[in-house]
This record gives C-alpha cells, sequence and structure tokens, in this order.
DNA sequence: GCAGTGCTCGTTTTT
DNA sequence: CGAGCACTGC
C-alpha cells in the first residue's frame, strides 16, 4: 500500500505499523529507535487502513509530555478532530477522566478532589502521631511519614487492601519490622477513610478505583477496540491490570518497552509486566526495533558497554547508521565547581566551533538527583549560560500556588479537608491550630465536613462556639459560597483565580507574610495565564472525547474541576514556557527518559551518585546512566570529581563504578580529551541531527570570537594576578578554572595505570556505515582506575598544570544578561520566579527537546538506503560471547521460559551493515603511550576522515581557546 | 495566636 | 549549605 504515512520505515517498524491490529503486539524498542513514530504511524494505520474509529483507540502515555508530543505528531498523520477523539493520556489522567463521568459506580462523587503526594503526606503524619506508644514499647522513634506513604503507595501499586497488609504481618511480634508494617497497615485504612469523606482520591486511587470501574462495569469501557502502551517496561502491577480490564473486551494490546530503560523499579514498575502479558494474551506477537537513528556509533557503543554489565540482562544487538563520531568524553575535576565551569564552558565552545549551528537548546546536563543542580546553576549563570530547569512540581508545589488551588478545590469540594485545613487560617483570621481542631473534632462528630462546621457557626446554627469565631469565619464562609456559585455556572478559573485574589485580598497577604511578595505575585499571574491556557486547549490531555452536552447536573465538570485536575496531574514539564529564547535544559536522568539533544552533560558520575548511595537496585541505577547517555546525539561528555561538597561536607569522590568496572575497555570507550572539532566533526555532527552548517567563514568568525573572548580573561596566574591588582580586588579570590584542555588529577589518575593515546578522539574501530554493537559482549579485564598506587605523582603534577592555568575571578565580569535578571538573587538562593517548565510539547512550537520534531524526516533517511547498499538478512551473530546475544525469538529476549508464544519476527531483510563491529569492541592495548601530546596520532585521527582539513583551520588539539598553553605529558 | 529566632536534620528518582 | 522544624517570647 502506497499510504504515505507509512514512507521511510524500515522494515521492523513497517512491521510493527502493519502487524495485524487483532494480534497483541509486543515492540521491543531500543533507545532512538523512533518508537514514537511506530507507535502513532500505527495508531494512524489502524484508523486510516483498517478503518477503527478514533474513539475506539486508546493510547496511554508514561507522561503527560509525552501524550502531548503524541497528539502533535497524530495531528499531523491524521489530523486533529480524529486524534481528538483518541481517548489519550496517562493512566492516571484517563482514570480520572472515567471516573469523573462514572464515580457513582464506584462509589465516589464526581467531584471528588485528587490529593496530592504533599497532603496525604500530611495526613499520614498526623495519623502516625496516635501510634508513638506503639514506636516506644520496642525503643524507637516514630518513622518517617515520607516512607510510611511510600509503602502504603506500594501496596497500592500490587493493588494490596489494608486487610491484605495486614494478613502478612505476624500477630502481636514485637519486631520492629512487623511492628513498622502493623501501623502502616491501620494508617493506610485510617488514611483511605480519610480520603474517603473528604470525597478525595490519591494519585494511586486513581488507578485502584480505575480498575474497579473498568472490571466491575465491563460496558465503561466497550468503546476499546485497541490499547496502546507507551514505556510499557514502567508499568507497574495495577497499571497492568488497568491495561487488562480495558482490554477485556477486544483483547487488543500493543505495548512498546525497553527493558534496559526500564527505570521505576522504585515506584513498583515490574519489567515481569512484558512477560507477563505473554501468559496473560494469546499469541502475542514481538517486534525488535533495534536501529538507532539518534546518536553515533561511538556514543551508543560507550552507552550499551555499561548497561552490559548487568550481568542479569538479556542480552541484545542494537545497530546505528550514523558514523562512529567523537567518543564520548570522560573528565575528572577537583570540585563540582570546576565542573560546572567546565561545562559552561564546553558548551560556550561547542556553540562557537559549529558556528552556531547548535544553540543553547541543544545542550542538556542530566543529573541523578535535583540537588546537584545548585552548584551547577551558579557555575552557569556566572558564565552567563541560559538554563531551564525540566521538571519536578515546582511551580504547583509553591505556596501561594498551593493556597489558591485549596481555595478552589474547597469551592469545588467541600468536603475535602486537607484543603480547609490549609487556608482556612489564611489570610491570618485568628483562627489557629486549637480552633481549627475544635472545628475539626466537631465535624467528626456531627458527621459532616469542617466546611460545614464553619458555614453552620456563621449562621449562628452552631451555639456553642465562642463569639470571636464566629467573626472571622465570616469572610471567608462567604467567599468560598460566592465563588462556587460562579463555578456553578460554569465561570472558569482565569475570572474565578483574580475573584478570589481580590476577595481574601491574598496579595496583600503575600505582601505582609513575604519577603519576596513580589515574585510570588507573578506566581500568581502565571497561575491565571496556566488557567487561561487549559480553557483555550479544550483543558489539555484531560478532554474528553464524548463528553455530554453540558447540563445543569451540579456533578457535571466545570471548568474549574477541569482546570484543578489539570493542576493536580500536570508537572511544569509539560506546561508551556513563555520564555522561548534558547536555553540550556538542566533535568534529572528521569525526566530526560524518550528525549534527546545533540549534545549531553552527565556530571557527576560518582560512586554514590551512580548509584545514589540510598539506590535500592544498582542495575536499576546503571539502567539510568544508560539511558541518559542514550540521550546524546553527538557529544556526551560525562564528569566526576575527586571533592565534592555533599550535605554540606566535602567528600572525597571516586568514579562511578558503573565505568570503572569497565577496566581497559574504558580507554576506548571513553577520551579523556574534549572532542577536537574539526571540519569533518562539524559535518558529521550536522549530518547526523539532520541540520546544515553555516559557511565556513561565518564558522571561522563564531570561532574567532570565541577565541577573543577567552582571551580577555586572563590566562596565567602572572598574568592574572596583575589584572586582579588592576582592578583593585585582592588577590587569592576564587580562582577561576580556565580550560578544560587541560587534565585534572582525576583525569590524569584515568591514564597514569596505563599509557595510552590520549589525543585521539576517535575510537580504534571506525566505519562510516553502520556498526552494530553487541550488548552481549562483556570486558574481561577489571582493572580499578583510580586506586593504582604509583600514579600520585602524576596526579600530583597534572594537578598543578591546574592550578597553575588557572586565574582569579573576576567576579566584577558578571554574565550580561541572565534569564529573569533583576528577579534572580545572584547570590545564588531559588532563582526559580516563576514557572521554568519544558518545552512547550503542547503548542509543539518549540523544537527543543521533543523527539524529532526538530528534524523529521532526515533521522529516517539511513533507513531507506542501508550504507552498505545490500540488505542483508539477520542473522545470528557468531563470534565472542555474541552468539546467544542475537537470537531473535521472544525466548531469548526474556527469560528462557517455556510456556512463550508464537513468535511473529520480521520477516523482511532488515538493513545491516556492511562493515561490522562485532563488540567487545576491542580491547587493543592502545597504540602510543606518548602520545599525550602528540599531534601526530590526532593529525592521524582526523587523517582517516579527511586529510588535510585541520592545517586549513590550523588548529591542534589545545587550540581549545580556553588556554594558550599547551597540556604537557607528565614527566 | 503569631512571628521571629534558633535549632536540627538530611539530601533520589515522579504520576 | 539550605530548607523545614520546634521552641520561645510577644
Amino acid at each position: 500500500m502506497g499510504a504515505t504515512y507509512i514512507a521511510g520505515l524500515n522494515p521492523a517498524q513497517l512491521q510493527a505499523v502493519e502487524h495485524s491490529p487483532t494480534i497483541p503486539l509486543q515492540i521491543l524498542a531500543g533507545p532512538g529507535s523512533g518508537k514514537t513514530r511506530v507507535l502513532t504511524t500505527r495508531i494512524a494505520h489502524l484508523i486510516l487502513y483498517h478503518g477503527l474509529q478514533p474513539s475506539s483507540l486508546c493510547a496511554v502515555t508514561f507522561t503527560n509530555k509525552a501524550a502531548g508530543e503524541m497528539r502533535t505528531r497524530l495531528e499531523k498523520l491524521i489530523g486533529k478532530g480524529k486524534t481528538d477523539q483518541i481517548h489519550m493520556g496517562t493512566f492516571h489522567s484517563l482514570c480520572a477522566r472515567f471516573l469523573r463521568r462514572h464515580a457513582d459506580k464506584v462509589g465516589i462523587r464526581g467531584n471528588f478532589t485528587i490529593c496530592d503526594a504533599d497532603e496525604s503526606k500530611k495526613l499520614i503524619k498526623k495519623s502516625l502521631k496516635q501510634y508513638a506508644a506503639d514506636f516506644d514499647a520496642v525503643g524507637e522513634g516514630l518513622p518517617d511519614p515520607g516512607s510510611v506513604a511510600n509503602k502504603i503507595s506500594q501496596a497500592k501499586a500490587k493493588g494490596l487492601s489494608p486487610r491484605d497488609l495486614l494478613k502478612e504481618i505476624p500477630a502481636k511480634s514485637l519486631r520492629l519490622k512487623d511492628v513498622t508494617a502493623r501501623v502502616v497497615a491501620e494508617i493506610y485504612g485510617e488514611y483511605q477513610r480519610i480520603l474517603r469523606k473528604s470525597n478525595s482520591l490519591d494519585f494511586d486511587d486513581l488507578l485502584v478505583f480505575g480498575v474497579r470501574l473498568f472490571r466491575e462495569h465491563t460496558d465503561v469501557g466497550a468503546w476499546c477496540k485497541h490499547i496502546l502502551v507507551d514505556e510499557f517496561q514502567d508499568t507497574n502491577t495495577i497499571q497492568y491490570e488497568l491495561m487488562k480490564s480495558i482490554s477485556a473486551a477486544s483483547k487488543c494490546v500493543t505495548i512498546v518497552g525497553d527493558p534496559d530503560q526500564s527505570i521505576y523499579g522504585w515506584r513498583s514498575a515490574e519489567i515481569e509486566n512484558i512477560r507477563r502479558m505473554t501468559q496473560d494474551y494469546t499469541s502475542v506477537a514481538q517486534v525488535l526495533l533495534e536501529q538507532n537513528y539518534r546518536s553515533t556509533g561511538a556514543i551508543l557503543a560507550a552507552s550499551v558497554a555499561i548497561v552490559a554489565e548487568d550481568k542479569k540482562r538479556m542480552p541484545k544487538t542494537l545497530y546505528t547508521s550514523h558514523p562512529s563520531g567523537s567518543r564520548p568524553c570522560l573528565y575528572g575535576h577537583e570540585n563540582e565547581r570546576d565542573e560546572g565551569l567546565f561545562i559552561a564552558l564546553e558548551i560556550k565552545r561547542l556553540i562557537a566551533y559549529t558556528g552556531g549551528m547548535l544553540d543553547h537548546n541543544d545542550f542538556a546536563i542530566l543529573l541523578r538527583y535535583n540537588s546537584l543542580s545548585r552548584v551547577l546553576e551558579r557555575e552557569l549563570q556566572k558564565e552567563g549560560v541560559p538554563i531551564r530547569m525540566l521538571g519536578g512540581r515546582k511551580f504547583f508545589d509553591r505556596i501561594e500556588i498551593k493556597d489558591l488551588l485549596a481555595y478552589l478545590q474547597l469551592v469545588d469540594n467541600p468536603q475535602y479537608v486537607p484543603a480547609f485545613v490549609r487556608v482556612i487560617n489564611v489570610p491570618a483570621r485568628a483562627i489557629g491550630p486549637k480552633t481549627v481542631e475544635q472545628i475539626l473534632a466537631r465535624a467528626t462528630e456531627l458527621r459532616i465536613s469542617p466546611m460545614e462546621v464553619v458555614q453552620r457557626i456563621h449562621e449562628g446554627k452552631m451555639p456553642d462556639t465562642k463569639p470571636p469565631v464566629k467573626r472571622k469565619v465570616g469572610d471567608f464562609v462567604d467567599a468560598i459560597r460566592l465563588l462556587r456559585e460562579r463555578a456553578e455556572q460554569h465561570c472558569s478559573p482565569s475570572i474565578l483565580i483574580p475573584k478570589l485574589v481580590q476577595i481574601i485580598e491574598y496579595e496583600e497577604h503575600l505582601k505582609k507574610t513575604h519577603k519576596d511578595y513580589e515574585e510570588r505575585i507573578l506566581n500568581v499571574e502565571e497561575l491565571m495565564n496556566f488557567a487561561a491556557e487549559t480553557e483555550t486547549l479544550g483543558s489539555g490531555d484531560i478532554m474528553d472525547p464524548d463528553a455530554p452536552a453540558p447540563t445543569d447536573d451540579p456533578m457535571e465538570d466545570t471548568p474549574l474541576r477541569s482546570f484543578l485536575q489539570a493542576s493536580m496531574l500536570s508537572t511544569d514539564t509539560d506546561t508551556a514556557e513563555d520564555d522561548k529564547s534558547p536555553k540550556v535544559t538542566v533535568a534529572t536522568c528521569h525526566a530526560a527518559k524518550g528525549l534527546e539533544w545533540p549534545v549531553v552533560f552527565l556530571p557527576a558520575v560518582e560512586q554514590g551518585v551512580f548509584p545514589a548511595s540510598r539506590a535500592e537496585d544498582p542495575e536499576e541505577e546503571r539502567r539510568l546512566l544508560y539511558v541518559a547517555c542514550t540521550r546524546a546525539q553527538c557529544y556526551l561528555t560525562l564528569t566526576f570529581c575527586e571533592k565534592r561538597f555533599m550535605a554540606g561536607v566535602e567528600q572525597e569522590k571516586s568514579i562511578s563504578p558503573f565505568i570503572s568496572c569497565l577496566g581497559q575497555r574504558q580507554r576506548t570507550l571513553f577520551a579523556d580529551t574534549i572532542p577536537d572539532i574539526t571540519v569533518d566533526e562539524r559535518e558529521l555532527a550536522a549530518k547526523v541531527i539532520g541540520r546544515t552548517l553555516p559557511g565556513e567563514a561565518e564558522i571561522t568568525q563564531k570561532i574567532q570570537a570565541f577565541k577573543d573572548s577567552r582571551r580577555k580573561k586572563p590566562n596565567s596566574s602572572a598574568q592574572s594576578a596583575a589584572q586582579q591588582q588592576d582592578r583593585g580586588q585582592s588577590p587569592g579570590e576564587l580562582p577561576r578554572y580556565e580550560g578544560p584542555a587541560v587534565f585534572t588529577s582525576a583525569a590524569a589518575a584515568l591514564r597514569a595505570p596505563l599509557p595510552t593515546s590520549t589525543s585521539s578522539n576517535r575510537p580504534p574501530l571506525q566505519s562510516s556505515s553502520n556498526q552494530v554493537i553487541n550488548g552481549a559482549a562483556r570486558a574481561h579485564d577489571k582493572k580499578p582506575i583510580l586506586s593504582s598506587s604509583g600514579t600520585r605523582a602524576e596526579i600530583k603534577s597534572a594537578h598543578q598544570e591546574v592550578i597553575d592555568l588557572r586565574s582569579p575571578s573576576p567576579e566584577v565580569a558578571q554574565p550580561p544578561k541572565l534569564r529573569n535578571a533583576g528577579k534572580v538573587d545572584l547570590k545564588g538562593k531559588t532563582p526559580v520566579v516563576r514557572r521554568i517548565a519544558g518545552s512547550s510539547s503542547r503548542a509543539g512550537s518549540s523544537p527543543d527537546a521533543s523527539i524529532d520534531l526538530r528534524s523529521p524526516s532526515p533521522d529516517l533517511e539511513p533507513l531507506l538506503r542501508p550504507q552498505g547498499g545490500k540488505n542483508l538478512q539477520i542473522k545470528p551473530r557468531s563470534g565472542p560471547s555474541s552468539a546467544k546475544a542475537s537470537s531473535s525469538s521472544i525466548t531469548s529476549f526474556f527469560s528462557p521460559s517455556s510456556g512463550a508464544k508464537p513468535v511473529v519476527r520480521p520477516t523482511v531483510p532488515i538493513p545491516a551493515p556492511s562493515r561490522r563491529i562485532v563488540a567487545p569492541i576491542v580491547a587493543k592495548p592502545s597504540p602510543a603511550p606518548s602520545a599525550i601530546s602528540s599531534t601526530a596520532s590526532d593529525e592521524a585521527a582526523t587523517d582517516t576522515v579527511k586529510p588535510g582539513t585541520k592545517k586549513r583551520l590550523g588548529m591542534g588539539r589545545t587550540h581549545i581557546g580556553y588556554s594558550n598553553k599547551k597540556f604537557k605529558a607528565p614527566s
């Protein structure tokens, strides 16, 4: 069939798209293999070719952002009209949507409030206090409410009730573990009762009640003819159950997943679900997408080498059609400030050396956890590199936002106790904790909501209350009542919020209670913007395709209710950003899932961070590092420090075991110099990301400008000392790290044990055609890297080198224009002012950070014309330990459980590499021991691609421009 | 009842 | 180092 939407798919992708709609399908897709494209194309195919009604399809994504992405792409394929009819969203948002409409069927009310994690933690904390005696009895203090909340959440994720939990605990045991478990079970029960009384569901409840709804009322899900689930490796048990119950009628499911990218075990995700599915559904077919279109060969090779160290992992094969490119860079620094500065300078350098082909949007810095961003933010800010923080709920977690939302929640659902408690005394109404307790007690006693209690007090129907309370409560009750009337008339939140702010005089309250009230008022305005957005976008992903026509039923959806739901279910990652100027993305590795950037930095690749010191599953941490590495298209840089401040204490750090366990292969996989951006290198990068380079003249000029800008800053210590004094500064101020062209001690230590070429930035083997990277390969040599003794001298001397190259920081030289300049506290306190969001996926207007948006088709170009020229039949590869790896059946991909169902494999020949590199990517002893400062091997490296280009530009390896001092080999 | 000060504590990842 | 916490004095 010549359908245009199918054009450009490779055979495996085509297989997945065209696979029979009636046979359950698993698409096992490696990173960058075009899974989102396959998924959307399959949806289009189901509609356009098989004639399924859009409204009979259900597409589930892991985040709202991903849903938005999918929506954008589908609109291009099948138009907005059809796209809007598809039931699309996260499991949570889908459940919320159906529960609103069928609330009565599961014993709740349609105006239920979604209780966020913060409020549920508060509720749990309160309940917990009653159990102090139980813990006293075993000589312990109270456990952390957060951990209790976690345990409850885990129970729900597995579909366990409080009673189920109690069953597993030995009665009357006094072991701490059992006492805790018992208390958790009891609190769980009590917590649920409170939620019910509040007409509220927490995040997990959305799924629990969702399953109940679809399971017990099969008519509710009867519309569903096919359900497609993305990121299936990250689904937990209850989500799996949900998928099952939604597909109960049709039994038609398509899932996409990658076991290697399973990084949500801590949230009870079960990779096992992939295997379970093959048992629960009949004749499950499986298609593997192994062709990577995202990254260069060198990046993919290093990434796969990392994840392949997981011994329990099912080996598999990945291909890339891109050339090898620069090896990922592995770089050590003395401390995190150097690290941050290094990254800032590298970003500038790469922008200059690509002649502006790359802008700030093309860079990402991925962190193991958020707190690592502090120093980084500061360093980048100092260097004038603009950043955006991606992810988290920062915006919706701000006090001023929570306050206003609580009011609105109370307006919509007067039973919701957490909101009542939060705002009954905001602004201050002289109703302190004690009074609140009395009101709550009263409510319990009378079996009414606390809101009802104050209403009665206000109306004088509640005799024995102190007179002052009655007076104070008046405004509050009136405000809520007024807003409720408006809300019921479908008044939009963008009108309700200003009204609310005005009635309760919220701005005055902010001015009185917060120093930074200006910022907070801006946030309030931002909330109004968000409300307006939610309305115009038809409430985004929570839109209901077959919503009934508006009626006067008070339980029907109001704009306010949609708005509240959107607020609770969206992170600021998926809300649009107003400032569109290019910025470097800073995100956690988790938040980076599914995204890609031309350049990725990975700071703090250290023991205790990767894996995180309290991580439970080290293999999951390894996969996380793999996920992070595979986000990069052209350049990947891992950095680590010798020392890092953690918890206010300076700690000695060593490189991550996930890297050091690679042993000698580390040297072939990673470079310890930054990539030399030659003409060829630039062209390669341009090709990989599907862009065109500016003319050489322009590039040369940009490079010159960059060099000039660096030169202005003092480079040698003597010079800098002089300049420093010229400015009247005292010497001995913070030294400034001037150039990544120098090795710090840690990097030197990396080199030390074995002499190796540091100047060639290319892997020993390279090919401009397809490469095969076989995950089954394993390193046999496992020498620890930093432990080698006798290298101290080298460390020292290299270290010395660094110090010499530093120059003092001219504090005056602040970067000219910073994001939010003026509002930002330059001392580095919370620089977050307004909603700092991710790319505007919903609007689809911002090109950054979204797969393929940037370069829709060129990415897939190689698919059509495999460089090798010939289509080779895929065969099990032979070679060291790789035989099993490439065997291609369902049984080999997963645990070889015997009960495996028939397998459908691509029967079409898959374009295979014309030249293969079979891993292990050769642990050849590296050629030139003396190569540390060798230009010769440098030349050799570039020459392999295209000779002569280098001279033209006249740059050596150390050219980098940060420093005129050439690095010398330690003698 | 409230606001300010000192203290402590602990720092993973998110729908 | 920073954000939340409890305690204190008004």
